[in-house]
DNA sequence: TCGGGTATTGGACCGAAGGACAGGCCGGGG
DNA sequence: CCCCGGCCTGTCCTTCGGTCCAATACCCGA
């Protein structure tokens, strides 16, 4: 098993190469046609099209895994996503990175601990977590009211929620009353945010 | 290092058994007492209130393991959001679970691969992709049209945003008129609903 | 049978939102 | 210099959104 290392200019890491001192420098071309499924990859977040890159030598097989100067959870998402198994911070020690490398050589996923809770809080949320909030305030609501919610949250006037439930503007507004009664809202403005996932809400504080 | 099952039942898990000769069978209430930061607990995810119980025995720095005989993505989220650092079926080959158990020991994660795909590729696509195009459309307005923008899909109203911003409410409205034309929206509902991603717009097609 | 929740509508009222029309100031080009 | 675009403001007016006070009708459990 060969473990390659795939940068932009020919920086070395210091950190990473004491964790792997058997390893190869190569350019992003070099490594497309070298690797192969036994290998293990580490691409840097700054060679230009990295997603691209990952996602070529993912179909290899490979363990990859993507190093970043200023980790954020947007690009370990980027980077999960295009294939990669590991995304570390590039200055990590090299504990953490032969740590990481066995992980990843395992079909495990490594990504820092502090990242993990926001990387996966942000994932639960996206996937699940919004959608039983939503879920469970649309519960609250009788069943004329969650049509009229779900009307008004597509973004419809009144107006136009009469005319979908075939009902009076005028009644749309009786039970839009109950709804904001129901769920603590101010407005419809708010009803869209709240059932949009997002913040609480961001009223004015000092009126 | 001590390994731990911890199922509502007696139930032996065959495959489980083989990977882990040495370990031991316990009741949910036992695991919180025993467990130390050394080990790796397998829990089951037919005990009640399973992700209560992940969230308390990961505060003892143990690895966290949870089986489902019938995993999905959405349970997947739970677990991982709990605190547990693998999610694996509970009838996987020996091999598969001793792996995992590798993997998480060193601090990595460990999903299967099918539901990783789906895991990953979900939570990226909520998290990244929609605030691409909600930048791209940021940057049709000016600087100061920006500012009221935001503000506005904040919830906030056109005398709060003026307040905000130090302007006169008047200049605001000015202000949301250039938007709704260069933006191609009718009103702040439009445009919350525009920049909060979410499908085209469900405007009414009739008159 | 009566009370309570739900669904529906009416009218009146008022503040928020948004458009029309008109200006003001400033800075960068042609 | 003039013109244009960004930014700021004003007045007038219309529509929309939300609330209050009623009222009718249905259904259901006590």
């Amino acid at each position: 098993m060969a473990t390659y290392f795939v940068s932009q200019g020919r920086d070395e890491i210091p950190r990473w190469r004491e964790a792997f001192s058997a390893a190869r420098l190569v350019a992003p071309a070099q490594a497309r046609a070298w690797v192969t499924r036994e290998d293990c990859v580490w691409v840097m977040a700054d060679v230009e099209a990295w997603p691209g890159l990952v996602e070529v030598l993912r179909r290899s097989g490979a363990a990859l895994a993507v190093m970043s100067y200023a980790p954020t959870p947007r690009e370990a998402f980027q980077a999960l996503d295009a294939g990669a198994r590991a995304y570390v911070h590039a200055l990590s020690p090299p504990e953490v990175l032969r740590q990481a490398a066995l992980v990843i050589t395992h079909q495990g996923i490594w990504v820092p601990p502090d990242l993990m809770a926001r990387v996966v809080g942000g994932a639960f949320q996206a996937l699940g977590g919004a959608d039983r909030l939503r879920e469970e305030t649309l519960q609250r609501l009788t069943e004329r009211e969650r049509s009229v919610a779900l009307a008004v949250v597509e973004g419809l006037s009144n107006k136009e929620v009469a005319r979908r439930l075939g009902i009076t503007e005028r009644t749309v507004k009786a039970h839009l009353g109950a709804i904001f009664r129901k769920l603590g809202v101010r407005d419809r403005m708010q009803l869209v945010l709240r059932l949009s996932q997002r913040e609480p809400q961001a009223l004015e504080t000092g009126h």
